[in-house]
DNA sequence: TTAATATATGAACAATAGTTCAAATAATCC
DNA sequence: GGATTATTTGAACTATTGTTCATATATTAA
């Protein structure tokens, strides 16, 4: 994890001050695709509408017009994000007769949203 | 943490199936002025540039240009996420003649940022 | 089969985001 | 002071995002 980043950018004309510090600091920097996940991965998290379907996941399976009503929003609204969820592994769902029951699936996710809500108080 | 959301929304058209699932999940969503600024937290490291960013800052102070080096990006655009991450106390910054050095200021995020690198590996 | 229910989907739309470019500050050096 | 360096800023542009609306699919019930 975290290997240094394999972009060879051209730097040739990029102006640096303390070129030392930039090669030490370039080797923090997590390879590309890595840092390309982490980035869907939280932004998937920076969104109210789908923060508030993962929270009211917590307790337990839901359907699409249950959830749509928790919130206040379009079924509509819902379902699109309800796939951008399950396409990425966050969720599960099982059909029952015509309703579809969505539930948490992806423990890392669960973890960071906890961490998220144990600070969001917090920060400033 | 974690009030019941205080949003009154007009449910009276909306279509329900579980009101008892409806009526406890609920309280799971945070107040609404917690979930914006989680979801606000959260988008704010959902971008690969000022992922990067963080990155390169976890071993000390960095001034503008060299930051700009590193990720192989132009400085204009590193100042503009500069900013915003300074704005939101995400950073701190410090002059030394025509340089500005920035740092990371903020665990919180500092610990999201750890906590996604050590989960993006096993993530799918 | 037909009607009704529950959800999904696609196109369209407005709003937002990130980058670029040019120009403006700000601090130093001569 | 004027020139140079380092960074910031604003406008413009494109790409992306989230929602809405209308329609399509899928399941059940009659």
């Amino acid at each position: 994890m975290m290997e240094p980043s394999t972009q060879s950018e051209d730097l040739c004309d990029a102006r640096v001050i303390h070129p030392d510090r930039v090669e030490r600091a370039r080797l923090e920097i997590a390879d590309e695709r890595s840092v390309e996940r982490l980035a869907e991965a939280f932004g998937i998290l920076g969104d109210p509408t789908r923060l508030k379907m993962l929270m009211v996941l917590r307790k337990g399976e839901m359907c699409v017009c249950d959830i749509a009503a928790c919130l206040g929003v379009t079924e509509s609204a819902v379902s699109h994000q309800l796939r951008r969820l399950y396409d990425r592994s966050l969720l599960r769902r099982r059909r029952e007769g015509r309703c579809l029951y969505y539930r948490l699936d992806d423990e890392h996710v669960s973890e960071l949203l906890q961490l998220g809500l144990e600070h969001v108080g917090e920060m400033k």
